[in-house]
RNA sequence: GCCCCCAUCGUCUAGUGGCCCAGGACACCGGCCUUUCAAGCCGGUAACAGCGAUUCGAAUUCGCUUGGGGGCACCA
């Protein structure tokens, strides 16, 4: 029987979910479902220093709004659980004091001073940084000293001095590093938590891991892992070295390159369609034009001989394009329930609540076609809801052939006429106003833009005839009473 | 400094020796449509890092150079 295809996405809660790990998360993800495989989740949570309260959820909140499941991890278990790292500290100590008693492994006493000078000796040489092996022969003498001086040891890899460690890599073909290369690194810390290198390994190993899909960055850690895994007798799993994710400036994508969390996206209304689509992108490609894919499809065609090598740059503009194109294909129903909580929120305070519904929902289709995220929606569609607008008088002379007496001519006909008109609807409203401007010899455009200052505020508004429509011949005609004020008052 | 990875338009990418004086998308610039905006449609600018080698023929293979990225913690 085929091994069963089993992938991890194994977040450390040490900050937010970042989009780059996302987008590791969802590469695995894909090879999961594409393969009909597992998906696990699993918390490295071995660093009790960096630990930040809440990460965890939102790491599992980021996957869920992509609508990334998991087979096995947090809240749904598994046959191989714990999940969290810190509940399987045995388990890692248990092969720690293993492979020192193989003698793959030693008890290391140096100090963190120590280590820092030296260091810093290391680098005013200019020698590769790296531990100097101090502790690896000791004679028992001088380890009794440090034990009676109750030091508590680290762990470390007895990394060979020669040979070579070679894999093959999945996206980049044959890796292989010397192993005077590497240095003795730590295994198990003071602290008795493991470190990356132990943990990942025992842990791959026992939750019968079959590919190790892992950004870039983890490339050159991979000959220790190996290393630990020979040293064990475990058969390796396999491995993918996804490519990175950089910032505009190519450098890793972090903080400083402003929204970096899956949150916050969610956050500034980008749909998690979108997202998936765009970061499926990233690093990954169907044919030579496929752009707006649906997730089925991308489901089916994943495949890891497809991705690229190359590190990418995350390229906001081509987001806000595909989210623009989702939020376009929604439904009615669809986009009101996503717009609704944005509306809520960035509408005015002054606007009453609750909305009326059947208002947004009339509302709500003038500005989907105009929304590229979510965010933008109360900004796009505050006209509608505020009483009094707020906007700049001479706006309403900015149709460059209208001077001030015209406009208030003309505005005046406009209110006389509509004020008859009882069908406020878009095909009525355009039979009595085309005709208006033809009979004030104005150009259509001219009278329109000067309604539509009037009635919106702004220059750039959906149509006018369906904004008055549903605006409604009652906020249409004080609106342009008022703008008659306004004008009068300059 | 050492090790590893990578290299096609500004950006995401297609391209696995002839189909490529390189295709698509975003962005940008024109035009059309049009009551404004958006959307849509049409068109345009724009790339194989350099040098050698292999070959009848290289974006595609090899080498070197250059450039970029990542790693080198009792962090992951």
């Amino acid at each position: 029987m085929e091994k069963e295809t089993r992938v991890r996405f194994a977040p450390s809660p040490t900050g937010f979910p970042h989009v780059g790990n996302m987008r590791t998360a969802l590469f695995n993800w894909l090879f999961a479902r594409h393969c009909g495989g597992k998906f696990v989740v699993r918390i490295e949570d071995t660093d009790q220093t960096r630990l930040v309260k809440g990460a965890v959820e939102a790491i599992l909140d980021g996957l869920g709004w992509l609508g990334l499941d998991w087979d096995e991890g947090p809240g749904v278990g598994g046959p191989y659980g714990p999940y969290f790292q810190s509940q399987r500290l045995e388990l890692y100590q248990e092969i720690a004091d293993r492979l020192v008693r193989q003698g793959d492994a030693y008890y290391c006493y140096c100090s963190p001073e120590r280590l820092a000078a030296m260091r810093a000796e290391q680098e005013r040489l200019k020698l590769p940084p790296g531990y100097d092996r101090h502790c690896r022969n000791l004679d028992p003498e001088e380890e009794a000293r440090y034990i009676a001086q109750g030091i508590t040891p680290v762990v470390r890899m007895k990394v060979p001095t020669d040979g070579e460690t070679t894999f093959h890599d999945l996206i980049r073909g044959n890796v292989t590093f010397k192993n005077a290369t590497l240095d003795d690194f730590v295994l198990l810390k003071s602290d008795h938590y493991p470190t990356y290198h132990l943990a990942n390994v025992v842990d791959d190993w026992s939750m019968k891991i079959s590919h190790v899909l892992r950004a870039e960055e983890w490339l050159s850690s991979t000959p220790r892992h190996l290393l630990i895994y020979k040293a064990l007798g475990f058969e390796p799993p396999e491995f993918a070295h996804l490519p990175m994710i950089l910032g505009p400036d190519r450098s890793k994508l972090s903080k400083r390159h402003g929204a970096v969390s899956i949150i916050e996206y969610k956050e500034k209304g980008y749909l998690p369609q979108a997202m998936f689509n765009f970061l499926a992108l990233l690093g990954w490609s169907v044919d030579d034009k496929t752009e707006v894919i649906p997730r089925e499809d991308i489901i089916n065609s994943f495949s890891l001989e497809r991705v690229s090598k190359t590190a990418a740059i995350f390229n906001i503009e081509k987001l806000n394009w595909m989210n623009g194109v989702y939020v376009r294909q929604l439904s009615l129903d669809e986009f009101t329930k996503v717009a609704l909580p944005f509306l809520e929120k960035g509408l005015s305070p002054q606007v009453g609540r609750p909305l009326d519904m059947s208002y947004v929902r009339r509302v709500l289709p003038l500005v989907q076609e105009r929304a590229k995220l979510l965010s933008d929606i109360p900004e796009l569609a505050s006209f509608f809801f505020v009483d009094d607008l707020d906007y700049d008088v001479g706006l309403l002379l900015s149709g460059k052939n209208i001077t001030l007496s015209q406009a208030l001519k003309i505005l005046e006909v406009s209110y006389r006429q509509l004020v008859e008109l009882d069908d406020f609807s878009e095909e009525s409203l355009e039979k009595v106003l085309r005709p208006l401007a033809l009979a004030l010899g104005l150009k259509t455009g001219d009278l329109f833009g000067l309604l539509r200052v009037a009635i919106t505020g702004r220059t750039a508004t959906p149509p006018l005839f369906k904004t008055m429509s549903v605006l409604g011949k009652d906020r249409c005609l004080k609106r342009i009473q008022r703008a008659i004020g306004n004008l009068e008052s300059m």
